[in-house]
DNA sequence: GAGTTTGAAACT
DNA sequence: CAGTTTCAAACTC
């Protein structure tokens, strides 16, 4: 391969060069599927994603939110952005990471190490491998915010022996400005894990590029397109665009985990990722995390088969990555359905897509230009990256679309999902996996009319979307396509729409004033709460997760699609409404309720209060010992989120919510303790805030749990499950223990390389801890 | 496929 | 903020 150049001259430094001379290495260059480049050719390729190009756009994509931190970080990225000629993909997974990260940092400045570290130490690492990550290494998260760190990592992963690694990640190799390795511990097997997942990525992205690239002209049109869109994220964080954003998106696919997630989330159909502001927040980790398991996953697998100094071969690369590829596109579009048990079909199905390009079928007529690019999908997880990306100013985004209408027309992989691999519907609903699934779904499912296709939902609505909207033009909520940040395609059955690439001004401006009544708006319905690893691992139900808002039913009982929070298969919160409630994916009813009653009739000093989560999964039951009425209500407050849900049941917030989402906030932290309130109240960022919105007083709650530890006993039920002060503790982060840590979990899913432990180990393995 | 039901979104 | 209307999905037949 060409490419192999560089990586070669980083090999020769290093040990490879013995790997260079192998027969194999050679052989392999010979038959790499990447023509030899032109150099010009790569590098024009490169160049188009390179942040430089897109160096404004990121300027633009600054958001507010952004730290100086985070900037200062960025920059170091940008550096390295220019390197690859190749880089493409691997360089984007990075980016995205990075950027992910960066994200998170930004919103939770003071927690970011904690964040950060959390989502490492969870990370799929361990599950994997047996490295058990130290959740104290600082400079994991410092490396992956540096973007580049990734293959530094691998690097520093490989140690020294991963020179080859270098070589196989060439780009990275590239990239490795850094701080990289040396700095990273390249003895933390969780980095390790990491590194190699990340190199993988790259690496699959790499090849998946190529592969992609060369194979199949959708994808790479679908990438190319996709590019634009996360360009702009990953310049908010590094101003590194890169095409290799695009590719990612393709590797996303690949990723059996849908490592990729992210950038599928964005891509694809999101023609305005940005768009959301700031106050969106960050739906992407919650995405993100599912997919990152997942990748962690399977990327292990393959990262160890990279890494290892025998397999390197960066130009095994090409047929290992292709195959690696095969199999994690599978994965991403099986994990959408979490459909577990679809996996076995979809992998088969996504072969079959793989050369075809999973995606949604929608072909706008827009998008006709390209025909088969067809504008995406609605990821679920795209939903959240656009929040996240919420940010971009639209006018920068306009330009996209304007390009965009090729652009979006593309339909990315949806990519996605994470859904807990979790195999239950339930843990699939979390929002972004499913949509992405859907979007397969969507593949097979165009055929069908458009009647039962409707969303392949999410809870989020992230799903692939066809709407068949009359009146609304399919610029308003109503419109799923719309809500969900997608422009209406070929499948929907609108009428008069106005949700069209040629329409993106409008599309962009009609958002924005939506956005501008309420921030989250366009946020994912369903929002992953708590440590995903956390719950889902332990049950079924999507405990972490819940509706953004809570629903209203009245008649539906909940137990019907109509029911929002049913439909994401997340049980309702404190923050529903709803009336007779019956959710099969846990209730808001109101054991709190009596409990505090009890408190409060005085009947006891030492009241139990006893929690059913009604989670059909779980049927916990979770006591709170009250030392006195008043800690009986602490213990309400203080539960974990899940926990919490029920208690939600509180009156007051319940009774009604406030359309925005701060105020909400301020519910919750009303609800609480008024011991801790302040603390809460306080400590909130808008992010943070919600955060508890999503997390519902939860989070508060939380947080308050760290300072209010008196409040309760807890006994764990029967099935043991919960034990919410205790997990306050733990369970929602071992490392950071202050209200913080949730907070960043509420965001969690954020690209984090790592993926959430969590949801990583339901499935392949025991939690790290 | 048409009609009804439902609840979110939008409006007042 | 509360109530009403509009809307489109979900559902039923």
């Amino acid at each position: 391969m060409d490419t192999p150049d560089r990586p070669r001259a980083a090999a020769t430094n290093a040990a490879a060069a013995g790997f260079e001379d192998s027969p194999v290495f050679n052989f392999i260059n010979n038959l790499s599927p990447i023509p030899p480049p032109k150099p010009q050719a790569s590098a024009h390729n490169v160049q188009l994603f390179k942040s430089s190009d897109l160096a404004p756009v990121s300027s633009i994509f600054a958001s507010p939110h952004v730290n100086p931190a985070k900037e200062s970080k960025l920059v170091v990225r940008d550096d390295p952005v220019q390197l690859p000629q190749d880089s493409n993909s691997p360089n984007s997974v990075r980016t995205r990471l990075g950027t992910a990260i960066r994200l998170i940092k930004s919103k939770n400045i003071v927690s970011e190490n904690c964040s950060f570290t959390c989502h490492l130490s969870q990370a799929p690492i361990d599950s994997s491998i047996n490295t058990s990550i130290s959740t104290s290494n600082l400079p994991q998260p410092i490396q992956f915010v540096g973007g580049s760190a990734e293959c530094d990592k691998n690097q520093n992963a490989g140690g020294d022996k991963d020179l080859s690694t270098d070589q196989e990640c060439p780009v990275e190799g590239v990239f490795f400005d850094h701080t990289g390795i040396d700095k990273m511990d390249s003895s933390q097997p969780g980095r390790i894990v990491h590194e190699n997942q990340l190199c993988e990525q790259s690496r699959d992205g790499f090849v998946a590029y190529d592969e992609d690239y060369l194979a199949t002209e959708e994808l790479n049109s679908d990438m190319l397109r996709l590019a634009p869109p996360f360009d702009a994220e990953t310049q908010l964080m590094n101003g590194t665009l890169n095409a290799d954003n695009a590719h990612s998106g393709t590797l996303l696919t690949d990723g059996s985990s849908g490592s990729y997630i992210n950038n599928a989330a964005h891509d694809p159909h999101l023609y305005w990722d940005g768009a959301v502001d700031g106050s969106a927040m960050d739906y992407t980790p919650q995405l993100l995390p599912g997919v990152c398991q997942n990748q962690l996953v399977s990327n292990d697998q393959l990262c160890n088969a990279l890494t290892e100094p025998s397999n390197h071969m960066p130009m095994d690369q090409s047929a290992l990555s292709q195959h690696m590829r095969g199999t994690r596109r599978r994965c991403l579009f099986n994990e959408k359905a979490g459909a577990v048990n679809k996996a076995a079909k979809k992998t088969s199905d996504r072969h079959s897509a793989n050369t075809t390009t999973p995606r949604c079928k929608t072909s706008s007529s827009d998008h006709n230009s390209k025909p088969m690019k067809t504008p995406p999908c609605a990821l679920p997880g795209i939903g959240l990256h656009l929040n996240a990306l919420a940010t971009i100013p639209k006018d920068k985004i306009v330009p996209y679309a304007a390009q965009s209408s090729t652009i979006q027309a593309s339909n990315f992989p949806s990519a996605v999902s994470s859904s807990p691999a979790t195999s239950e519907p339930n843990t699939a609903n979390e929002d972004s996996s499913q949509a992405i699934v859907v979007a397969n779904a969507d593949e097979s499912g165009q055929g069908s009319p458009k009647k039962k296709r409707h969303k392949f939902d999410n809870g989020d609505g992230t799903s692939c979307k066809r709407c068949s909207c009359k009146k609304s033009k399919c610029l308003k909520l109503y419109c799923e396509c719309f809500h969900a940040g997608v422009f209406c395609s070929e499948p929907c059955s609108c009428q008069g729409c106005l949700n069209k690439p040629s329409n993106m001004e409008t599309v962009l401006s009609t958002r924005e004033q939506i956005e501008s009544r309420n921030p989250l708006a366009f946020a994912p319905k369903v929002i992953r709460t708590s440590e995903p690893g956390q719950e889902l691992g332990s049950n079924k139900t999507p405990a972490s997760a819940r509706h953004k808002r809570g629903c209203n039913c009245k008649k539906s009982s909940c137990l019907k699609k109509y029911c929002e929070c049913f439909q994401g298969g997340v049980g309702c919160s404190i923050s529903c409404r709803c009336e007779g409630c019956k959710n099969a994916f846990g209730r808001r009813e109101g054991v709190v309720l009596l409990s505090i009653e009890q408190a409060k009739q005085g009947s006891v000093e030492n009241i139990a209060c006893v929690k059913e989560e009604t989670s059909e999964n779980d049927n916990q039951l979770v006591i709170y010992q009250a030392a006195n009425p008043a800690s009986a209500e602490n213990v309400l407050t203080t539960p974990s989120v899940e926990d919490i849900r029920p208690l939600s049941a509180l009156p007051p917030s319940s009774s009604k919510r406030p359309r925005s989402s701060t105020k909400l906030i301020g519910h919750s932290s009303r609800l609480c303790n008024s011991q801790a309130p302040l603390k809460t109240d306080i400590l909130l960022s808008p992010f943070e805030s919600y955060a508890e919105m999503v997390l519902g007083d939860g989070a508060s709650d939380v947080l308050k749990g760290g300072s209010s530890p008196q409040t309760s006993v807890k006994v764990v039920s029967p099935n043991k499950k919960r034990i919410s002060p205790p997990r306050i503790g733990t369970g929602l982060s071992p490392i950071c223990k202050n209200g913080r840590k949730l907070i960043l979990k509420s965001i969690p899913s954020f690209p984090s390389l790592c993926g959430d432990v969590n949801k990583v180990d339901p499935k392949t393995s025991s939690p790290a801890s």
